[in-house]
DNA sequence: GAAAACAGTGTACACTTGTACACTGAAATT
DNA sequence: AATTTCAGTGTACAAGTGTACACTGTTTTC
């Protein structure tokens, strides 16, 4: 049984938590927020704050945390999409700038942090982006039977690709987002080409020499 | 003539430049500096600050300005070690991650202004890159007789890719920087591979036309 | 040589920041 | 029913911030 009391603080938890992710835009990073802005937003006293968390770090970490959940959501959707048909380069393309249009301001953190001032949280953005790399990668070595290693170049160049174009199309208005989003399939499809012929020139060299 | 007064000034900006780009590290991100603390790093009164720069923007835009000057040293650099022979992406990614290793944080106050919450910040950085994609595009055009659009979706790709492999350098050691740098130019082969072959498709869906 | 311009200084002020500490009242435990 | 626990409060303080303003001494202009 849960108590009355458990449940009052992770609400207000939760109410912290979301103060955060409101007061993040464009013109506002993580780092630029106070713990007293934050608490205020939540409706709580300043000091509240640190019955929920030791300072404005363990709030950050858990909001990329937040971040890296979103985007596997975003996995799945994609991958369930192209199970329905259509170009899976395509579908995963438009289901992303999606995700960028309803979710700015946590892509915005996640691009940030990745370059932060903090060790902690550059570390925790690059596992959710491995995380992510490593799910394309399973995907490319069995659906396009690539070689491993090729395999994961495609994967990260791929996910790389990715990530920059969306962190293009929070600037720009939606009838160049669209034009983004062409770019980027184009070059996905460049990459999955030379990938492909990367790698059945090396299976071919490994059967040479059997 | 130029006046003793305006040479010492010249000076004076010179060190607050230098102050600010001293100031700057893995742990200590442009915007975290105040006015003060380069006003004191540089040797001056903070008021002192205001004869050469309205506000820490105008010092920051000028940071960038500077960065994209070093980007364009490298790029020449890189020219000129091709035309001495050896592999143009080899040689193009080994220049680069000597540039990184020498230029950390110049890199860095790229990589986090081009995300940053100054939408001024982040049209600087923006041209600073286009102009190294573009001048990439062209060489990738005349050198490898691409199609003009497959060209630029070639470059941009290599540019996101290579500025990406330079983020993930910054926090690791010799060794792991090397294998960075062997996978990002097994990426640039693939991607020029695949150019290559939609370059030539192209071109050829244009000859039955005519 | 007198007057003006101006880079650099020092003081002052109003704000915001994180957080230490003592408190309250309701929930949980005994 | 008495006691303990603990989420949330309010006050207080030292430290740091940007910048307005009046100043000084040297260089430049006339």
């Amino acid at each position: 049984m849960v108590g009355i009391r458990a449940q009052q603080k992770e609400k207000t938890r939760r109410q912290l938590i979301d103060a955060a992710l409101t007061q993040l835009s464009a013109e506002r990073s993580f780092s630029s927020l106070s713990l007293r802005e934050v608490a205020k937003e939540a409706g709580l006293a300043p000091t509240s704050f640190y019955r929920h968390f030791t300072d404005m770090d363990e709030l950050g970490l858990t909001l990329v945390d937040e971040a890296g959940l979103t985007l596997r959501q975003l996995m799945r959707q994609a991958r369930q999409r192209i199970e329905n048909g259509g170009s899976v380069i395509t579908t995963s393309v438009v289901t992303f700038m999606e995700f960028i249009e309803d979710n700015g301001n946590i892509f915005r953190l996640l691009l940030r942090e990745r370059s932060g001032t903090s060790a902690a949280f550059r570390a925790a953005v690059s596992r959710e982006v491995r995380y992510f790399t490593m799910e394309l990668c399973d995907y490319l070595q069995h659906a396009n039977q690539l070689d491993a290693e090729v395999a994961y170049l495609q994967a990260n160049a791929a996910v790389t690709i990715v990530f920059s174009a969306g962190s293009d199309a929070l600037d720009v208005d939606k009838k160049e987002r669209q034009q983004l989003a062409d770019r980027t399939v184009g070059q996905l499809r460049i990459i999955a080409k030379g990938a492909h012929d990367f790698s059945l020139r090396k299976k071919k060299l490994a059967k040479t020499k059997e």
